[in-house]
DNA sequence: TTATCGATGGTA
DNA sequence: ACCATCGATAAA
């Protein structure tokens, strides 16, 4: 069973600290992920999967290990760790990372859209094998639970029950988490 | 510092 | 007609 081949929520975690490779013409960036999101299937009002089988989610029923890259707001690419057996519809969105490798000093990577913007990834990257062609995933400093904080997920509002799922992981201090729009929600003191 | 608003295009 | 968003601008 790959890495990959698990549930979705299990992934999420143990996602965090590990380092995200893009590689290209000459170029690498890497940043350590530091906050997931956890879309755990077709049963998960959030989840794209949930729409059924089409075009655009079918990526996400096919085997995992693959990436789910879609265009958001017209403008914003997001990126996502296709998970769980094949046939199940769930995956991992990856919302922040911290420059290790490759990027201009001061680039923002909090946020999936920023994050997307800064690696270079686009839907020419969708349904593409995260096996070293230019993108994959490493392992890095395991992260223990005592640093791992847990919440809503983003921009969900719609899912109903789903949207209070605690699917939402990050590192707690980085300072390369996203932040919600909304009130009181502190998480760099 | 927080709040609001509009850009922009794939998807169904 | 929706959106798993971001950056500019305004208010304070």
């Amino acid at each position: 069973m790959s890495f990959y081949a698990r549930p979705a929520l299990t992934v999420a975690r143990e996602l965090l600290g590990a380092r995200l490779v893009v590689e290209e013409g000459g170029w690498r960036r890497v940043v350590r992920i530091v906050e997931t999101e956890a879309y755990v299937g077709e049963h998960d009002l959030a989840c794209h999967a949930s729409k059924g089988l089409t075009p655009r989610t079918e990526v996400l029923f096919g085997p995992p290990g693959r990436a789910y890259v879609y265009l958001i707001y017209g403008m914003h690419h997001c990126f996502n760790v296709v998970t769980d057996a094949e046939g199940v519809g769930a995956a991992v969105l990856v919302r922040g990372g911290e420059p290790l490798e490759g990027l201009p000093p001061g680039v923002r990577t909090d946020g999936p859209g920023r994050l997307c913007r800064a690696l270079g990834l686009s839907l020419a990257h969708n349904r593409r094998e995260l096996r070293g062609h230019g993108l994959y995933l490493e392992e890095g400093e395991p992260v223990s639970e005592a640093w791992v904080q847990r919440g809503p997920r983003v921009g969900v509002e719609y899912a109903g029950e789903w949207a209070r799922a605690p699917y939402r992981l990050w590192i707690r201090d980085s300072r390369h988490v996203s932040r919600p729009p909304g009130r009181g929600f502190r998480e760099r003191p």
